[in-house]
DNA sequence: CAGTTTATCCGCCAGT
DNA sequence: TTACTGGCGGATAAAC
């Protein structure tokens, strides 16, 4: 609870019974996340908890479909919709069942850090990148996320350019900013520091290559961007927890 | 692996 | 006054 105070996001998982109440201070603990500005987002029944803390009041929302009638008996300030996947009202966001919280939590890293990232991390949580039709029709009450400004698109290229330079100097210009501009807008935006989010994209690349090639640890490494295969193994332990070689052989095993 | 060089990051601050 | 920019210094981390 006490990181509450701090997050930027919090995610409240849905409760198994309803019947329960939820203790006081939790209640108080999201309230004061929310009022903060926080970023609050429920899945499934969990809107239940949010709407405890009297956040919902006067929004459209949304929760598991066989409790949505149950959410509006309770808090008919609550403009309940049983039909959708999920309900962005901004800082405070909705979604209906389990499955649907993935949507949502989807939703949440395309808005954060891009499409392109998020379809990875659909990939990764082997889940459709968007659902379409059926209910599918998501409401979307805030302005859609500002200006997904060139840094986003600066994100994707450096996705499809991990060979290339990417030193500082060169994306700030690229950026038309000076470097001092550049690094405090990137950590605002993506929440890291450029190196990082570099290196974390040449490691990316790096696996793309291990996984479908039988191009040597050494090319591998170049074609990745990095200056030579001791900095890619660095990398590769410190994010995948791995060598280059035992990632490859790994994923030659498990991929039939 | 250890030592050296280079790059990055971020607080600070003066200038729009 | 607030909101933003961008150079500087130097601790820190990365690359060599």
């Amino acid at each position: 609870l006490p990181s509450l105070s701090r997050a930027d996001t919090v995610i409240i998982p849905g409760m198994v019974d309803l019947g329960l109440s939820v203790p006081s201070f939790v209640l108080r603990a999201i309230r004061r996340a929310v009022d903060r500005g926080a970023r609050v987002a429920s899945i499934c029944t969990g809107a239940f908890v949010l709407a405890a803390t009297g956040a919902l009041d006067g929004l459209r929302a949304t929760t598991h479909w066989r409790a949505a009638a149950e959410l509006a008996r309770r808090y008919p300030e609550i403009d309940v919709d049983a039909g959708v996947l999920y309900v962005d009202n901004g800082s405070i966001l909705t979604s209906a069942g389990a499955a649907a919280g993935l949507d949502l939590c989807l939703h949440l890293v395309r808005n954060d850090i891009g499409a392109e990232r998020a379809s990875e991390v659909a990939r990764l949580a082997v889940m459709p990148f968007e659902r379409a039709g059926g209910q599918a029709q998501f409401i979307v009450h805030a302005p859609p996320a500002d200006d997904q400004t060139s840094i986003g698109q600066l994100l994707t290229w450096i996705e499809r350019n991990a060979s290339k330079d990417l030193s500082l100097p060169v994306l700030a210009r690229e950026m038309g900013m000076s470097i001092r501009t550049f690094s405090r807008h990137f950590r605002a935006k993506v929440g890291d520091t450029p190196a990082n989010w570099i290196a974390r994209a040449r490691v990316r690349h790096a696996q793309r290559l291990l996984e479908s090639t039988e191009l040597a640890i050494e090319r591998v490494a170049s074609e990745s961007g990095f200056g030579s295969s001791t900095v890619m193994r660095q990398h590769f332990a410190a994010i995948v927890g791995t060598t280059p070689l035992a990632y490859r052989h790994a994923f030659s095993r498990s991929a039939v």
